[in-house]
DNA sequence: CCGATGACAAGCA
DNA sequence: ATGCTTGCCATCG
């Protein structure tokens, strides 16, 4: 299937980020990748940015930047929430990155 | 309409 | 390794 209109962008995220084990974190990279835009990197973290604030069951807290640090901490709340729920899945974040990325990252192209 | 900004990424110095 | 520049697209002033 072809992605023409933002929303069709929007429901390919939201099935990849839905798809994401528990104890595993990507990038936005990896999820614009997987849907055939490596470009619109930059869209899923807008769309991401709206997910939060809507209604959905969207593990947002599992996706980060390339380099494996909490970016969006700041959308979750000023509480460090993001970094709780990483830690309770079993990821270790430090001081907002998250330790071992290599190992955490999950990538959708080879999963899928 | 134009310019600046933003949960990004890759390339180069 | 750190820092700047470019590409890409949507939203805001």
């Amino acid at each position: 299937m072809q992605i023409t209109d933002k929303e069709q962008l929007q429901q390919a995220v939201y099935e990849i980020v839905k798809l994401i084990p528990q104890g595993r974190a990507t990038s936005y990279g990896a999820i614009a990748k997987a849907i055939g835009f490596p470009n619109l990197s930059r869209m899923v973290g807008q769309i991401m940015s709206q997910c939060n604030s809507g209604t959905n069951h969207i593990p947002a807290h599992r996706v980060v930047n390339s380099s494996g640090v909490l970016s969006a901490k700041d959308a979750f709340g000023v509480s460090g929430e993001m970094q709780q729920l990483l830690e309770t899945e079993g990821i270790v974040v430090i001081n907002d990155r998250i330790q071992n990325w290599k190992t955490v990252f999950w990538n959708p192209l080879k999963e899928l």
